[in-house]
DNA sequence: CTGAAAGCGCTTACAG
DNA sequence: CTGAAAGCGCTTACAG
């Protein structure tokens, strides 16, 4: 590793002309600069020396799936959105984001305080699952400065920034009973998040006050994929009685699970509905356009990364939490369920009246996003 | 900002403790390495110093679209791959990403070397389109460690790793000739790289040698999104006498595009047969699945990142290029064309007649991967 | 415009 | 296990 010392002497001047070369300190003469990077870089490379560097907050994913990128590819699509928006939520305060690795790099016996001030970072944000949640109690118990990104804490001290899917999965599956649904099914990635378990929770909600109650045999679990999502419509639409809806607690498993219903003969919204979740355009790229419950995952992104530089400047004392709405959206992937249930639908007369009710059902609100039902429309709730 | 001094008096222990304790030092009692921590993190917060890393290196897009994630959404489906194989790729070496904003943070009159070298990055994974690649040969000539991903360079002091898919675009359009095409058209992104030039040299190539030549009429440009998918299949089903076959040399054009020809009602592959190109797999995110010219995101980004850790490591000396290969791959959106042009099929006898030869020329390649044509099957070409 | 020197932040062999 | 002190890498007011 050469030091300032060491280009000093190659490039005959000294450290103090380096130092200067290497911040862009006008007062250097051109020449002399160049003379000074010809050294730092040329001649079969100098190794530049570590720097201090004051500007950069990590990103990291905590619990046993701790590489960012280990699911599979299409789940990219989520994180990269958020990474988009904590970019731009870090341009005012001109933050750089390091993706860090814990599993990889933290010792063992050392804190994560001290993991990540090794690291060389002064703050983090967080991703999680619901089995890794406590790590994030424990680094906010430490004190150090982190935002979590998609889950909610009870206990005062954690930040965190989340989007609450609970009353517009309600609403959705609420809009699907509307329709005249009965049977309608549950899908969940099989690591389930915040996220996972709101929509969960909605959907029972919705189901228990209708008097429907949740059947065990319509909720299931699969590793968020296509190929997940293909298994799910398969195991539900093999059963003698098959729902007529699903709501997909996933992207990926709805955009799956839709191809699966399409491969399978299985018209959608004709003879099965699907709900979907979205977290940024997903729902636009299947046919047909997907009726679901939406989150902004740039504008989560965005904010915690604005959370997180004003707990660093001390803007914000103590803890930082925001919940953002959810949205609602119908598009062409709902309708009434086929007149006789079971997937096959009826043709003839029955068919053409069965298109009638459905094109009376969705259109008034085919297109519209409608808020959540949290009472202050789209105005984020902050604490 | 609080120093290592300030903490050592707070904490009522010497600098070489507080030095000990944040470097995980096993020789500090652990009721020391608490004091210094509590108050590290503690009482309203001390923002942790800036330390001297010497293990990242830097991921930026070079260019005016700098920031990574300016463009559609959906895009970032191919750099959180390319991401996702950068951080496996430097598992072994246990360096660690920074995501760097040249737009926002280079100073004006510094050089490239110098911005890298203040961000405390020692060497860089460059992204760039076809307009801003010159930066790219900038950067090498001052010498900094870097490697392009996904674009060619002749100058031999530019390291680079790409995936040459001009002879699996030949490939694919002499497929479509083959299945009886003669009007193809071809869909890139506005804002074209390597890649797309690629693709669009192979289009033409095949196109010429077929004595089909290229007409202008049916080569589109738009801006990789959905949308922009959906304006081609839109502009070009308009037409009087439309193509019967499209090549997509974008993943995110190409969805846009089948999605809007299941809207207009034009069915895939009997009225149009679509070939997409495909980064993951998003050539399973639709129905049908579609034909698609292949690269592995993850592994460009993989090697991108063993390239430049053995730069660093001095293990390569000079520069490191490296071209990995394309596959072809045949799935279900490609077919003969319609016995009778121009997007109406025939009904009845002809119609049974068509799915037979369709079902003849797609069922011997269907699902299997075919190599491309450079003569090393799948071995990535070294120089 | 450059250098010598003071000084900051941190690490580490050495002494206790 | 901890501290005093030497020392490294870097920056910066000051002198020329």
């Amino acid at each position: 590793m050469a030091s300032i010392r060491d280009i000093a002497k190659r490039a005959g001047v000294s450290i103090a002309t380096v130092s200067r070369a290497l911040n862009n300190d006008p007062v250097v003469t051109p020449r002399t600069r160049e003379k000074v990077l010809a050294v730092v870089n040329g001649e079969g490379y100098v190794a530049p020396m570590g720097r201090r560097v004051t500007t950069n907050i990590g990103y990291a994913h905590v619990g046993r799936q701790a590489n960012i990128y280990d699911s599979a590819l299409l789940n990219g699509v989520y994180d990269s959105a958020l990474v988009a928006g904590v970019l731009r939520g870090l341009d005012e305060s001109r933050l750089n984001v390091v993706m860090l690795n814990v599993n990889r790099d933290k010792a063992t016996g050392e804190t994560y305080t001290q993991f990540f001030v090794r690291m060389g970072v002064r703050g983090v944000l967080l991703r999680t699952t619901a089995q890794s949640r406590h790590i994030c109690q424990t680094i906010a118990d430490e004190g150090f400065p982190a935002v979590v990104i998609s889950e909610r804490f009870d206990s005062p001290n954690v930040s965190f920034i989340d989007c609450d899917s609970r009353a517009d999965s309600v609403r959705a599956v609420e809009y699907l009973i509307g329709l005249g649904h009965r049977r309608i099914a549950f899908a969940m990635n099989a690591v389930p998040d915040c996220d996972h378990l709101d929509r969960f929770e909605g959907y029972k909600q919705a189901m228990e006050k209708a008097g429907l109650g949740v059947d065990e045999e319509l909720v299931l679990r699969q590793r968020a994929s296509l190929s997940g999502g293909a298994t799910i419509i398969e195991m539900l639409m093999r059963r003698s009685e098959p729902p007529t809806a699903i709501y997909f607690g996933d992207q990926v498993l709805a955009v799956g699970g839709v191809n699966k219903a399409h491969r399978l003969g299985v018209r959608i919204p004709e003879d099965l509905s699907v709900v979907g979740v979205d977290d940024s355009e997903m729902r636009f790229s299947v046919h047909p356009t997907m009726t679901a419950v939406c989150q902004d995952a740039v504008q989560l992104g965005m904010e915690a990364a604005l959370g997180l530089s004003r707990l660093l400047k001390g803007t914000v004392k103590g803890c930082f939490r925001k919940t953002l709405p959810s949205y609602f959206e119908v598009n062409e992937s709902t309708g009434p369920p086929p007149l006789r249930p079971g997937g096959a639908v009826a043709i003839g007369t029955d068919r053409a009246a069965s298109d009638d009710l459905r094109a009376e059902a969705a259109a008034p609100m085919r297109g519209q996003a409608t808020s959540n039902g949290s009472g202050n429309g789209q105005e984020p709730v902050e604490s």
